[in-house]
DNA sequence: TATGAATGAGAATTCATTCAT
DNA sequence: TATGAATGAATTCTCATTCAT
């Protein structure tokens, strides 16, 4: 090196700056990716740090354990879809309109996180063991539920939807509609012989399960 | 030893009967409870083979390797829902009571076989891999899309049903609505703090399920 | 089967037929490409059964165990040698003639038989374990030796021959000059990067091997 | 432990010292030995580690596999054998001289290492797989070819060689007149009945080998 | 905060060999 | 003579985790 000189002496690959909050966050970023791809037991440490891009032994150091590391990035898993549920502005509008977002809200995320339904597959395969370990489970109740609860009300006593519907039960089969199509897509594709991805495809799907709810709702 | 002599010629492990097709059973058996209580990658092919009580090497000597057991074990649970399906006498009672026998069924398969969902968790974690692998699938096409097809046609031309549902779209409705509720059921009954899994509330989801489907479908 | 019929009415496959020779013989016969190809570590007695058309069991019938078969593989590839030694007319012709006879055949075999340069290579390995266990060594002397003695005393004793040729020595340094080239001709191809089993190569090689001991031998 | 103490803090297996390098080395020194002895396929890993005092573990962190450590020690066993060709001095001395120090330095490496023609023989076993996979085989020609061409034409025209000797075919011819001796020793001296490697064996070897390839190249 | 080196416990798979017929 | 079923003991390789700096 002649004339040129570099700043910083070392021609050393440049130890990452220590940022703890950053370190952290892509930690969290690879192991969603890894649990969510390969589930709880197929997820690999070492994937994982490298996918982070930092020393493996950082894990450890910020998460305890693989378990741990797990719980984590179900809880903010969690945290992230009841924020964008809180966003979901359904006590504005009438009531139809607000089931179609409901059921087109849960939809669009299941579809743009499909990381989200394949954690809670795991997670459930492990009983929930992680979930009740967390301190903040209970604040984690869907907030879509009291929306729909006063959505149900709102649309019975203008006329509009039927009575007696549980809204847990109507949040569950939304959600389950949408769910299992979208969490199974690859069986099911397999099974029928068709794309169940395909474009069209799931605008045909949204549009049924709206269809099958709203039928059910809507009084004549 | 010359003079005394054993009573009983040693009460050592009785060697197991030469029953190739026993064998491949039992650790089918073992198999499924496996993979279904821990996925593929949480399984041990050492508990299978404690579990079906045979040697570990059995297992290779059947099925080649973990993989191909998963194969084995996924086909023979699609073939054995595939059976009770057949089974299933839609076509002979009226529309209405064949929709609750469908739903009823699925439900009840679901909660009787609760294996079968996890299996298919698993299988879609790893998008369908060993189902695409399998020569059978075209074959394992669920014959309730048919029956459910000329049901719906009847009740249609009977002026009891809607026009228009896409057999397709409905099964995955009917199968989504209870799939979602009994695989999800611990994180479920973490979340809303409350047991998904008492009588009680089974016996309601059945009832929501098959009212919303009713709903929907029945025209007034 | 409407009209012609089968002689054996089983239809399963046909049981060998009980040829005991005929099955020892398949077994070396897959023996000896096994363990050439992939050594006494390397061969598998699963593959030999395969590649022999026999049940594995029958191998252990007949030889006991993979080393014995290991043995009777090598004393086999020896006999067979020896014999096509013993057929070599080199007291018939004139010395030169005799020498180039012998190096021509030595080469020849060794080309032909490949596995016999494998095979003693895994010999080597093992120190001459199998072989020192075999009963038939002694009788196993290579008669080339003493034709080799006899046909330099003759050389010489026309003048044409240097004196003092120890024909142990010469016997190992021709096998040497072919053994060498062919044995090792794939890690030669690779170092020198060039294909010295191609037909010109070979050829170069038995004129240089020739050379070279006639060069030494003959008195000018 | 209230009252009594340790004297010496545990004489437990001292930690062995961080020493990348020192690890490896170790784990190619044990390794070289094993493969050597028992060929690729008769090699343990375990048996390797042992020898290396180092845990198994250590020996994928660095090396991979046992196939890629195989290269490892082929490639360093290359890298050896040139290191030391290249230090042989032949264009300094007289022709007659420099074929007789090439001789004696080939027998004599082959002598005192035996694990570089076992470790040849495992590798033409493969086919040369490893040795192709290496990036440097290029690299690895031996100079000795080089240094051989020098010293022919040199002795040519000086008037004491013959003409048209093709150096790499003397090369061989050379390495051949001293591996296979070497190389089979064991079985030689079983078939011989008498020892090979016996010092005064090894002397009348030595001395036979330089007087067939000088008696071939020297005119008269 | 960050990292390369090191490890014990296990995991899938293999293999020669024996059993029972 | 012949064979499918079965097995114990390895064997290669993996993995979460810890050590030392």
């Amino acid at each position: 090196m002649p004339t040129t000189r570099k700043r910083t002496p070392t021609p050393a690959p440049e130890p990452r700056p220590r940022d703890a909050d950053r370190s952290q966050g892509e930690i969290l970023d690879a192991a969603t990716a890894e649990f969510a791809e390969l589930g709880l037991g197929g997820a690999r440490v070492d994937r994982i740090a490298e996918r982070a891009g930092v020393n493996k032994r950082l894990i450890y150091y910020y998460f305890g354990s693989k378990e741990d590391l797990f719980r984590a990035v179900l809880e903010r898993a969690y945290e992230r879809i009841r924020g964008e549920e809180r966003a979901l502005s359904m006590s504005e509008v009438e009531p139809i309109e607000a089931i179609r977002r409901l059921i087109a809200f849960t939809w669009n995320y299941y579809l743009e996180h499909p990381e989200f339904l394949t954690l809670l597959n795991s997670e459930n395969l492990h009983r929930a063991r992680h979930l009740k370990k967390s301190a903040n489970i209970a604040s984690m109740n869907s907030p879509l539920v009291q929306m729909l609860a006063e959505v149900l009300e709102r649309g019975h006593r203008a006329g509009i939807f039927r009575a007696g519907v549980d809204p847990v039960q109507l949040y569950v089969s939304i959600a389950g509609l949408a769910y299992f199509y979208l969490g199974n897509s690859h069986t099911l594709s397999a099974v029928f012989a068709r794309d169940l991805m395909a474009t069209k495809a799931k605008v045909e799907r949204l549009s049924h399960m709206t269809d099958l709810v709203l039928g059910y709702l809507v009084r004549d």
